[in-house]
DNA sequence: ATGCACCCTGTAGCAACTACAGGGTCAAGC
DNA sequence: GCTTGACCCTGTAGTTGCTACAGGGTGCAT
């Protein structure tokens, strides 16, 4: 299959794909005479491996080590485990820190009385030197 | 004050400030006869409004449109309940989408047999085809 | 006078793409 | 047979919000 068939298989921007192979994630497959990137079934499985792994919100790094260990299918998953833990200790540490925010802004936005800029509550608040 | 002072009295690194200065953010002070930026209270209002519209998760296009907003105190405030709402509704768009997440990698990990890659569940959860 | 902390400019790097610019290829329709 | 349009190619620059040099100058204390 050509570049732009992966692409819309796997949800993905043709460029994406172009820069996953120029960053070593994904194998350069073969070319076509008129020198078109030409894929199989297994460029297919690893792209939608990465972008499942992305959509999971994995770093690059991350998908680079998993496909890694992926691909070594005797060793022990504790690798794995790990990097998936660490991984959704730092998305309960985002949503901790969103939700610390949402309630400062929920209360920021909440003294607005709707009047004009000088009495304005939010501006005041996010200038709190008297 | 010096550059450097002004870093530490808002909690920001000398480089940002000097690159605030550049996009615009924040006005060029005046200059010592050895060329060191000069600032005055002024500057130092300014710089901890934009840290703390920062901390608050405003992106630095939002923080300009408050400065200018608040600048004109003689306008409603509508435009900045505007900006200040829509930005909450993005954090809650941002906490909702990690915490799907959060329950993807929790049911992901909790299927972990720690046994090896050939059979583990994460890989294969990553890799969803038959 | 010499060391050190600070200041200056300018440029490059980070993540993870995205968007051109400036070309080539291929199949269909007139 | 020629044009139109959708696709493909490479390479480079842009995005956000800084951060980190490199390679220099300044100011003060010892």
């Amino acid at each position: 299959m050509k570049i732009g068939e992966l692409a819309t298989a796997t949800s993905t921007k043709v460029e994406t794909v172009r820069y996953y192979e120029k960053i070593g994630l994904l194998a350069p497959p073969a070319r076509s005479a008129s020198n078109y990137r030409s894929y199989g079934s297994d460029h297919l499985a690893r792209l939608s491996f990465i972008r499942r792994a992305r959509y999971l919100g994995f770093t690059l790094e991350a998908v680079r080590e998993l496909l890694t260990l992926s691909d070594d299918s005797d060793q022990s998953c504790e690798a794995v485990d790990h990097i998936a833990t660490a991984h959704l200790a730092e998305v309960e540490r985002k949503i901790a820190d969103l939700s610390a925010l949402q309630s400062e802004l929920t209360r920021v936005l909440g003294s607005c009385r709707h009047g004009t800029i000088a009495d304005c509550k939010i501006i005041e608040s996010l200038a709190p030197h008297r």
